[in-house]
RNA sequence: GGCGCUAUCGUCUAGGGGUUAGGACGUGAGAUUCUCAAUCUCAAAACCCGGGUUCGAUUCCCGGUAGCGCUACCA
């Protein structure tokens, strides 16, 4: 058993959180690393939170993120089943085993009896565990009384004086067994609990690196208890910190995003959230480079470099990571992600139902992606995410003349770029085509006849073209609006020469 | 309460018995552009506290404090 093997084992709750998504991508990162195998496990016997209909879900968001494993549920190995509830039949056969041992026991105690004893211990200042009532009770008679049908649960015999492992990120790590309990390996109802049908999975599945969530270190002395009552070698551990919100809180539902639909509704690049995921917590060699391709992180990993202290998401350094990967990815495939996102406030024309798989009406054909590729190149620099694409691109898709010429352009403003606005409109509308050139020969036309330049020429017919006082360059914009309005798109996109003529008519310039 | 884990700029982190404690995000200033942004340059910004060990601790040890986790027939 030297090949390793590690496991991603999540719940299908149709919610994937971040920090879930970095315990995979680590899980994933060591195996490629280390040419292992990446195992995929659905932990679904929890029938409350768990719905089949979510594994879909679940599986989408992993393929998103870029990770693939090399079994799991629809890629059938020679260790599965690899759902949970798939295997109940295994959890059973090993507690028969156990208990014909002598390492385990059934308990008849009832829940109100637990509790009880618990809220009794609690009073009296002692540690609220199981007392063990059960554990003395004649063999014999246990399974008589299980056979008569009285519902009873597997708990385990904890002995010995201490668990200790050699945790490959804390180190070494001790419990005193005097602090758990007898605990439960099956339930009443039949279904195993979380510490024991996970020992009998890694095991079976012959699991070489368990690499998950610091709130299972206190698991772990159980976990232990059960390879050993086994006689079983139990594999590393390896513990990775809670990813906490921006109040240091364990980072949750209520601070904001943090499921990795919810990025991907942001409009964060997979890329992007993954390179940031794997630097919280982790670090390349150097210690400076912090833009890292995947095959950069596949090669320098390591579980030596991750850190143990907890770590605040931030959503600022995501923003700017995103907003790098944005830059290098290409026009393409940002104009193709862009559609929902615009059709998404009505700028393009969706059609449920829509034969198309970008659900547009006529489909997203060759010029209207050329088209967005435009959008997105000029608004790129001002965008951390996609999502935020709607508010930047926005002075394409609405024009508001009047708006413009009462509110945006200050009648100071108007009054001093009179001279310019009459010298410039006039031969705009006069012009069939416009091209930047050309605009460029007409905007040269207007310097030397009024005798201003810079921002006192460009403002006010950035403000009379766009409707805004700030914006991308005209050089990208001018075409952006002539393509456009050729797209006869639903709303139409205006031409120059339009907006020109409607904001003519609404200052009454002419 | 008990047990456990953690502690370097606001945040993510590098480092390590002697360093000008390094990088990044964010912040501030400047340069540049028709504007915003982007970009470039510069700047401010940190070793939780107290004891020990040591010639010397931010680094090693102990204690405190704080944060987090576990203490279930949840996972």
């Amino acid at each position: 058993m030297s090949e390793v093997r590690v496991r991603f084992a999540p719940s299908p709750t149709g919610y994937l959180h971040v920090g879930n998504a970095r315990t995979a991508l680590f899980n994933w990162l060591f195996a490629r690393h280390k040419q292992g195998a990446f195992v995929l496990r659905i932990e679904d016997t929890d029938v409350e939170r768990s719905k089949t209909e979510h594994e879909a879900q679940l599986l989408e968001d992993l393929r998103w993120f870029g990770l693939d494993w090399d079994e799991g549920p629809d890629r059938p190995g020679p260790f599965g089943p690899y759902r949970q509830s798939e295997r109940k039949e295994l959890y059973a056969q090993h507690a028969t085993h156990l208990i014909d041992a002598g390492h385990a026991y059934f308990c008849f105690c009832t829940a109100e009896q637990l509790e009880a004893e618990r809220q009794e211990a609690v009073k009296a200042g002692r540690q609220p565990m199981y007392s063990g009532r059960c554990r003395q009770r004649p063999r014999e008679e246990s399974a008589r009384k299980v056979a008569e049908g009285q519902p009873a649960s597997i708990r385990l015999k904890i002995e010995g004086g201490s668990f200790a492992w050699n945790d490959l990120v804390h180190g070494l790590t001790t419990f005193s067994s005097d602090v758990i309990g007898d605990f439960i390996l099956v339930r009443s109802d039949g279904n195993p609990a979380y510490n024991y049908a996970v020992v009998i999975d890694d095991r079976l599945m012959e699991i070489s690196h368990v690499i998950r969530g610091d709130d299972h270190i206190s698991n772990t002395p159980r976990q232990l208890a059960l390879y050993q009552a086994f006689g079983w070698e139990p594999p590393q551990f390896a513990h990775l910190s809670t990813i906490l919100g921006p109040d240091r809180a364990r980072l949750s539902k209520r601070h904001g995003a943090t499921s990795l639909q919810n990025f991907r509704d942001m409009g964060i690049l997979p890329e992007a959230l993954g390179n940031y995921l794997a630097l919280l917590g982790w670090s390349p060699h150097d210690g400076v480079t912090e833009i890292l391709t995947v095959a950069d992180l596949v090669a320098q990993f390591s579980l030596d470099r991750i850190t143990k202290s907890p770590a605040v998401f931030d959503q600022e350094k995501l923003n700017w990571m995103n907003r790098h990967y944005l830059k290098e990815s290409p026009l393409r495939r940002l104009a193709q992600m862009a559609v929902p996102f615009l059709a998404g406030v009505g700028y393009l024309p969706i059609e449920a139902g829509a034969s198309d798989p970008s659900g547009l009406r006529g489909g997203a054909t060759e010029p209207l992606l050329q088209w967005l590729e435009r959008i997105v190149d000029a608004v790129l620099k001002n965008l951390d995410r996609l999502d935020q694409l709607p508010e930047a691109a926005r002075l394409i898709f609405e024009y508001d003349a009047r708006r413009t010429a009462d509110e945006v352009m200050t009648p100071d403003d108007r009054a001093a770029s009179a001279d310019v606005l009459a010298a410039f409109i006039p031969p705009v509308l006069a012009e069939p085509g416009l091209t930047y050139t050309r605009f460029r020969e007409i905007a040269k036309g207007v310097q030397k006849q009024t005798g201003k330049k810079g921002r006192e020429l460009f403002h006010p017919i950035r403000v009379a073209v766009t409707g805004a006082v700030s914006g991308p360059e005209l050089e990208k914009l001018i075409p952006i609006f002539e393509e456009g309005a050729k797209l006869s798109l639903a709303p139409p996109i205006k031409s120059t020469a339009r907006r020109l003529r409607e904001f003519a008519e609404a200052a009454k310039l002419f």
